[in-house]
DNA sequence: GTTGAGCGTT
């Protein structure tokens, strides 16, 4: 997998839809997970995207890195392996 | 406020 990308200094007013609705111009968007503290149910900041095909995501990242979002830099990237929350 | 969480099966 290299469609995936993560996001970071994401607004906490930012949501899975908007960063769909976000990455959708950039190409086609697969996925979209929001990470949220499940104690506080608030965003943590960041999250994970999933693209069509990993030229969509590169897309994603020239267009989309570094831009102003709601008052936030976004940071874009290409995601790396989850590990396990054992 | 920066590289995941949830669920017992995706």
């Amino acid at each position: 997998m290299t469609n995936k990308l993560y996001v970071g200094n994401l607004p906490f007013s930012a949501t899975d839809d908007s960063i769909k609705e976000l990455f959708a111009e950039a190409g086609t968007v697969n996925n979209v997970t929001v990470i949220i503290d499940r104690d506080t149910n608030q965003s943590k900041g960041f999250g994970f995207i999933e693209m069509g095909s990993g030229e969509e995501a590169n897309e994603a990242i020239e267009r989309l890195n570094g831009k102003s979002f709601e008052g936030r830099e976004l940071k874009v990237n290409l995601a790396k392996p989850r590990e396990s929350r054992n």
